[in-house]
DNA sequence: CTGTTAGCGCATTCAT
DNA sequence: ATGAATGCGCTAACAG
């Protein structure tokens, strides 16, 4: 059907063993041969074949990458990030410099559990040489059980698993291994038996909301909005921390009470934001800042205040997270979180290929910022003190 | 190193070709057989080997999806249109139902020629069942050639090849086959010889341009500036037709001669747009309206506009393109040209699946859709008629 | 430096 | 409905 590793080597004159050491690079071979070979390569147009290659070396040079909404910049931006450390543009023409080249492919879990586990067990199937989940992790205990298994399974088989923007999976309490194996044969452990250590790359959420939170109390704002995402991911549950924690500290008296009032549930989307906003209003129409759960659901919080004829910030203050390009390009611009997603992406690329070694703990956390523009001021004079 | 076949073959005491057959599902199987096997797998946490298996079937379940840039939502949008339709969340605990299964792969080509032909050799390398190509393709004759050999390899190979928002190559001149075989194999030509036929979901970029154009012009304006893409973009020079039929149309006293001096190219990124704004209103400072190279450009015309003191729309109009989730948020929202990205991305996956047959001609043109929204409005009071 | 020899794990004939 | 045999195309020892 297509041209084989035997043509070519027929067509160069050598055996197929030489040839698979020319493309592959990785052994000496003589000049004058190499260059026969590669004639008879492009001749021939011949392309390796990747399944059979990997049967035959045991591993692929698949990479996979999970992310939860891959039409929402914040994973687009790690993606890229991550896809341009392990695919870095070569110079070459294209056609040959591909020997050894990884693949980096980006899966879109869509935030569905199940799919994440899915990609997960088709990554397997193919072997993948790594593994990167990005985002916030669904807390469900059955999913966390689930997900263990498969990153497990990974790891065991040779992935390297590595996380981004999400923490390491809680460590499970019981371990019922099903390996009753009668007749089995006694496979023996592989090479790398530390598979112990997660690696992550993790934000720092909880600091986030809380500099966020700290600059709307130290503006004077008392009565804030926080709209947090959905309830089951880990990023929303560290940023309410971090928020819950500002508050705390500023004392009870700054309307604990009527916090978990004005603490709302939604999505990462704009029309979580929108509609939130609206929510938040009608709860309390003396409320003074929101925060917002991301920045797209900001621009949603926006729309909503300017569609209930409320300025921003003179009379509402509102605060995204992320700072995702257009952040700084809203009207009036965000003030907001950065969160470094290039560079955590990047990092975690090359924690994937093994270019860079982990931390001592496995566990970099990257630093946020506070960004602060035009979207917050003091509230509006009060009626009272 | 692994659980294989025949481990569970072992434990259930059936025949590799047996749980094969089970596995594949397509194939007569006993009942209680079947559940044997099954029972097998799941204790042994066996999972396919996906390198053997596609070598061995002569085929995978991988499909590419390449995409200019991962962290705009415009290539977002469509890769999850396309991923969802490819992968739809199973039921099934994610485990098992993953039997024939199609991994849905998004691979970033930055817009950069090398890694377009890169990742296509990538993908063909690993047997790819189809290849979706998304968003606007460079024009330079170099590059489409190397892509046309590229494209042809993978149809040859059996895969489907499916555009999404770039029209199909255009057919080379000479077609110097480098075929010239001494004692080569005479392969046979497979099975589908009607590889002739381009299969593509195209977008109406002319006459979206056109309509927007038109719409500048009803309103009243004579002095626009065009911020057009990158120049050798299929994309660009569609939408930059549209705009230059509008203008010639409303005929050449509407400022033809201008037109030239007042069409800029850039990039589809907001930093463009901001520059390319400021540029324009050096070139004329009387230019009342502004149309960006897509949404994310125009957010840019916008803050640059805003920074000089100018008022949108009173002062100068704005529009984009693409309408992205976000140009209705925009303040003011932007008056753009809606492309239905989420039906094109679907129809593109369904047709590189090949549940959907290809248009007569294997061309289907999405139509786009002016929005008119807050950004346009007539020009300011002409100091002259 | 290069050729020879064995599989890698699975899908698929062909028998039964 | 199931089992036995064969080979997919390549890499990895091992020789030389």
């Amino acid at each position: 059907m297509a041209v084989t590793l035997a043509d070519v080597a027929a067509r160069a004159g050598v055996s197929a063993a030489t040839v698979s050491r020319v493309l592959n690079g990785n052994y000496p071979v003589a000049r004058t041969t190499r260059s026969r070979v590669m004639r008879a390569v492009e001749e021939l147009e011949y392309v390796v074949n990747g399944p059979a290659s990997s049967l035959a070396a045991a591993r692929s040079d698949l990479i996979g990458v999970l992310v939860n909404d891959i039409a929402d910049p914040f994973f687009g931006i790690m993606a890229s990030a991550i896809q341009n450390e392990i695919s870095p543009v070569t110079g070459a023409g294209g056609g040959e410099g591909t020997a050894g080249q990884k693949l980096a492919v980006v899966c879109n879990t869509g935030g569905v559990p199940e799919r994440e586990l899915t990609y997960l067990t088709l990554l397997q199937r193919q072997r993948a040489a790594a593994v990167v989940l990005t985002g916030g992790a669904i807390e469900s205990p059955a999913h966390s059980a689930a997900l263990a298994v498969r990153l497990r399974r990974l790891e065991r088989a040779g992935a390297r698993v590595v996380l981004c923007g999400r923490p390491p999976l809680p460590a499970p309490e019981t371990e019922g291994a099903a390996q009753g194996a009668g007749s089995g044969p006694d496979r023996s452990r592989g090479a790398d038996a530390e598979a112990g250590q997660p690696i992550a790359v993790t934000f720092d959420n909880r600091g986030g909301a809380r500099t966020l939170t700290e600059h709307l109390l130290s503006l004077g704002h008392r009565r804030m909005g926080y709209l947090a995402g959905p309830a089951d991911r880990t990023t929303t549950r560290h940023r309410l921390e971090g928020h819950r924690a500002a508050l705390a500290e500023a004392g009870a008296g700054a309307g604990s009470e009527d916090a978990a009032r004005l603490i709302l549930h939604g999505g990462y989307d704009r029309a979580s934001g929108y509609d939130g906003a609206l929510e938040l209003l009608r709860r309390d129409p003396e409320v003074t800042a929101i925060l917002a759960a991301n920045d797209t659901a900001a621009l949603g919080v926006c729309a909503a205040l300017r569609d209930q004829g409320l300025r921003i910030p003179e009379d509402v203050s509102v605060t995204g997270f992320d700072d995702l390009p257009f952040a700084a390009d809203a009207a009036p611009a965000l003030t907001t979180v950065r969160i470094p997603l290039h560079d955590a992406g990047a990092r975690a690329g090359r924690l994937a290929l093994g270019l860079e070694s982990p931390p001592a703990g496995g566990i970099a956390t990257i630093r946020s910022e506070l960004m602060v523009r035009a979207s917050t001021a003091p509230p509006p004079g009060r009626s009272r003190g």
